[in-house]
DNA sequence: CCCATATAATTAGCCGCCATACTATATGGC
DNA sequence: GCCATATAGTATGGCGGCTAATTATATGGG
């Protein structure tokens, strides 16, 4: 099953306390430990790399463009905010991995342009990356997925809207 | 479908690249995309009572123990650092839920415990949200559940287990 | 008994995320 | 043309996570 530790103890707790639908809870304790391990097996394979996650999706948007972006735009893309976006372009910079540079045509605004540097890493990162990606679902038969895809989509219907909107 | 804004672009990316097994892709971020919303909603929900996801866990930690805990031992069943531990009483010290305790038989440790205020939050907070969880998979049959869990499985034995284990 | 080593908690410093507040610049209405 | 308002990027400060270093105390071997 391989839960978290922190999980284990909530789990158990509610078995002593015998809330309604153990079951329930046990399950979403089990997708959030997957997604956690996911997103800490991602970081590492990004960290050699001199990235995190966030920083990656910055230089992959990047990457998908000639003429480079205004942060304003990475942050809508990312879904982070404006304030987060400088932070990471300020990593990514100190790892020359991306530069700078005033736009012509309002001067309030920056076009943030990959380096060479930047380019290599990116594509390099994102190939391996996308194979290791596919790699985790790659052992499910198409109807499994179409039954997974299917529940995952049935218990996000149960979230509260109001806070999910916070991240478009 | 409700992807998180960063995960459709890098979809979208993937797709133009023809990466194999796009399908797959999609299914991680789906699942990231749930998990953390699960986060977020969590998050908001115990915000209200000056609390955060890790506190909360300490907390309820607490409370299953009638004569408290060594940070030392949250620590390892919260699953995180000790420093982290450090900080995360700190703040359940600054709004009244614990207090820390000279342990009489080792002077270096402490014994951590809750607050009549803390002992209150924590009952109120860990049924209230005992019910939420339920709900999130409560529209799930039987065997919708176990097609899930069955499901999870199998994508978590693809994880590298090296990474997986820091979370032990 | 003393000293090396281990352990408990904390501190300091970094990262990524956020919200909020600030500065500089555009822009539209009058 | 000017001024209110909006927008771009950044600074600040908080949170929670980490590692590594520090300080205090236990503990075991010689």
């Amino acid at each position: 099953m391989n839960l978290e530790q922190k999980y284990e103890a909530l789990l158990a707790e509610a078995q002593r306390r015998q809330l309604p639908d153990v079951a329930g809870i046990q399950l979403c304790f089990q997708t959030l430990s997957l997604a956690n391990a996911i997103d800490r097996n991602c970081a590492a394979r990004l960290a050699p790399h001199g990235l995190s996650e966030g920083r990656f999706v910055l230089l992959f948007l990047l990457n998908s463009t000639n003429e480079g972006l205004a942060p304003n735009a990475l942050a809508k893309q990312a879904g982070v905010t404006r304030a987060t976006v400088t932070g990471l372009l300020d990593g990514l910079e100190r790892e020359s991995l991306i530069e700078r540079l005033a736009d012509a045509s309002d001067r309030r605004a920056l076009r943030i342009r990959l380096t060479r540097k930047g380019k290599k890493v990116a594509e390099k990162v994102f190939d391996q990356h996308g194979r290791w990606i596919s790699g985790l679902f790659g052992n499910l038969s198409v109807s499994e997925r179409e039954q997974l895809a299917a529940l995952l989509d049935k218990v996000t219907g149960n979230l509260d809207v109001t806070t999910e909107g916070k991240s478009l």
